[in-house]
Order: C-alpha cells, then structure tokens, then sequence
DNA sequence: TAAACGTATTGATGAACATCTATATGATTA
DNA sequence: TAATCATATAGATGTTCATCAATACGTTTA
C-alpha cells in the first residue's frame, strides 16, 4: 500500500498531537466505541468526537456504527504504510512485517 | 536509544510540519549549512533559520558551527528510535536494523 | 411517546505556530 | 577598518487548532 504525500503529513499531523496520539495507542490495544474512549481521559465528549474524526479522516481509524454506539478501530495496514513511507523518507532502514491478521 | 515520550512527542511535531519535514529530508540526504537549504524552497531565510532550530531542538538535527557557517545534519540513532518507538506504540511489527555508520 | 443515552455539530476562545520584515551578531574579505 | 556575508533574534501578523459549553440528532428503553 502506498501513500500519497498529502496523506502522509495528514498522518503525521494526527499523530502530533499528544492528546489524539494517546487516545490512537488505546484503539490500537482494542476497537472502541466514543463513549468508551472518553471514559479514558480527562477532555470532554465533544473533544474525544473531534479527535477520532481527525483520525478517521487521516485514514488511520475505521468507523463503524452499531445502533446507537460507533465504533472505531485502527487501521493496521495504513499504519504500516506510513511507518514504512516514513522510514524511506528519514533513510532509516528497517525490515518491515505485515501485521498479523485475524 | 530509549526515547523518553516527551521527546517523542517533540519529534513528532517536528515532523508534523510538511516545510519542516521537506528540509529534513534534504537533510538526510546530506549534511548542509543554512544558506544550502534556503536556497532549495521558496521561503525566507529567517524561516529556515527557525525549522532547523525547531529540528535541533527536537535532537533530530546536530549542528556544527564553521567559521560563519553552520552546518546541519541529521542524527541517525534518534531517527532510528523514533522509528522503533512509533513501531511500538502502533503496534506495527518491524525488525529495525541499525544505521549505516561511516 | 417521553425520557435517557451515544454521538456529532456549532460557535467561541485562547494558545500555538509558520511566516514575514527588520535588525542584530559574528565572521570573512577587500 | 569598512563592507559583505551567514546566521540568529525580535516583534508582528494571520492562521490553524485543541478545547469547551450548548445543542442537535438519532437510537434505545421505560
């Protein structure tokens, strides 16, 4: 999978963001739903809202709705083409593994 | 090379500028004095004066003065751990091999 | 159907920041 | 030593953005 430049800064700006960065590491632990993530941290419910938009429309975060509840689930193939772009970018060599899958 | 996450966090924001993120890559290519990478993009001197300290300051950049000259170049080993640790915390499998050094 | 719940949107606010011009500082050269 | 060059700093400006309270919207339940 490869990485447009537009959504690649799209990436690195959603991960500069300590807050938004912490809320994708717990995503990438488990599939969440908003409620779930806001239980987590001390911001507001619109807040969370605001920052797992940002991650979805970087392409890192998958939405889902269930009924009243959306969940949201991290993209492990996007995560890796960016880690992968990124190293190209920095020339920093690394040996990259497909996620494992389900 | 142990990141501390507030260093992390630094390197993140550092990349997370695309003007930023363009000089370094010119950077890692190779080492360059201030006026070499100002005359590569369309912004003013003082600006890339700025990026390069904001790169520095994160610890992705070394500088080195000569004479009126201040050369810039990248440090491989934080790069390298930056890489590892966003690895980590994406949970995005690699096997990291250590930079070439000279 | 009304209340409660989960999520998103709106609008406001303050802070961070990328950029510029002008200028200062320090090193080289004529 | 005066002019020139390389770089950094200061201060201003406009924009982006993280955050919140209030509220809207859709779904579930009592």
């Amino acid at each position: 999978m490869k990485l447009a430049t537009e959504e690649f800064d799209r990436i690195s700006k959603a991960l500069a963001d300590p807050q938004r960065r912490e809320i994708l590491q717990k995503l990438v632990a488990r599939r969440m739903n908003c409620s779930d993530v806001h239980a987590m941290f001390n911001v507001s419910q619109p807040t969370v809202s605001h920052h797992l938009k940002e991650l979805a429309i970087a392409g890192i975060l998958d939405k889902e709705k269930q009924g009243q509840f959306c969940f949201y689930q991290v993209k492990a193939e996007v995560l890796s083409a960016y880690v992968t772009e990124l190293q190209k970018r920095l020339g920093v060599g690394a040996i990259a593994v497909a996620p494992r899958t389900k």
